[in-house]
DNA sequence: CAGTGGTCTAGACCACGAT
DNA sequence: TCGTGGTCTAGACCACTGG
């Protein structure tokens, strides 16, 4: 067997033998143990991180990955209550907010023209203090005046309801997997070029106008999507 | 700005110029063309594959990977006409057809015994000749007997319903980001480890019966998911 | 401060692909 | 046969984390 493929058998046995691990042991004790190099240790590591397994905190060092949280795109679930079902501690934070005229994707997804003004709300989101998620909210500043003095680590969606009369009834959302953008990765202190499924929604009123537009970039191994069709 | 990083851009200006381009200058012209090494110039590569902007063909190359199948797993939407619809050439190959008595995950999962017997079809589908998603059907035996001699290229929904009588209601999905078995990157002719978007669907009947169970793995790079809800 | 992962050099041999 | 990527060695220096 190839020697990479030895030392994930080994970490993966050792993981399924000791659930109550956190923590791998480092590289260079690794390659020790295995009389090899970095770049073969590395191989290992990055092969069950892409298979969910483990992950890494930059330059901390490699971590068990806790179970999935499961979600299900289409039932509008808030977060926290879906967290709390599955036994996670679930904490929203805000990461920035800025209003600004929109670029000119902004204004075409709005069909609108670039002098509209755009809130903009960044959000980090995390389960038992593992940042999981991060997400860009853009809406119109003019139709959600004063948003930003509102509790924004609340649900947005009970946010537009109650105070703006504004209801979101129908919605689509792509997915794709890809890599986290840096800025995006500095958040969730993952490391550069982390793997993430990015989920870009699009979400409309009962006149079908385009309410908000969101793009939610998840840190691969911490979420399971589960969907439900008639 | 780090050297992987220069290397990524250039290759990623490379593309955006030249859209006509389908494979990307070898690992060892570029290294050269960097005054750098193979570990470096695969550092730049394989982050550009997690993108899902090029992917590989073991041993063959790197190359450009074509724009995304856009798939809706909530409409039961004929794959083949799918493709066509966004200018695909679709296919569809059997791998191999098995029948035998269940594992016990797979009698738990429908409720039965282990010495029931089960179908087990695997199968291949390409775009424009590149394999992009290779699954596992499993189905009852008794249920569907002589489903060996059904044309199985085609959609199994529709033989289980004009050959069997037997129409799927409804079904339930789960997608995880992963890293593909070996025994299956070998049917898509992708590198061992290579990155998935692995889904599960069950499918039942009107009477809420478990009809089959189904394992799909796409390459992650070849696929987007587009889901509408109310 | 020592230990961690992040980046990088300069090679090597191999299996497999295209020809 | 030769070029490709797949695997591997044996180091190096750096930025950042944690005690």
């Amino acid at each position: 067997m190839l020697l990479y493929q030895e030392i994930r058998q080994y970490l993966f046995a050792l993981i399924a033998k000791h659930p109550e691990l956190k923590k791998l042991p480092s590289e260079r004790e690794l390659l020790e143990k295995f009389q090899s190099t970095r770049i073969t240790v590395r191989e290992a590591l990055t092969r069950l991180e892409a298979e969910g397994v483990i992950y890494r905190q930059n330059r901390k060092g490699w971590f068990i990955c806790p179970p999935r949280l499961k979600w299900d795109p289409v039932q509008k679930v808030n977060f926290g209550q879906l967290a709390q079902d599955q036994n996670f501690t679930a904490l929203t934070q805000l990461v920035s907010f800025e209003t600004a005229v929109a670029q000119e994707w902004l204004a075409q997804t709005f069909e609108l023209n670039t002098a509209s003004k755009f809130h903009n709300v960044c959000r980090v989101r995390s389960l038992d203090e593992r940042p999981v998620m991060v997400e860009e909210i853009y809406c119109l500043a003019s139709q959600f005046h004063d948003l930003q003095h509102k509790p924004l680590e609340d649900s947005i969606t009970t946010i537009f309801a109650q105070d703006y009369g504004v209801n979101i009834t129908h919605e689509r959302s792509s997915l794709v997997v890809t890599a986290i953008p840096d800025d995006k990765a500095d958040v969730l202190n993952v490391n550069s070029g982390a793997l993430c499924l990015k989920i870009i929604r699009k979400r409309f009123n009962q006149h079908d106008e385009l309410v908000d537009y969101n793009i939610e970039y998840w840190v691969h191994s911490a979420i399971e999507i589960e969907v439900d069709s008639k």
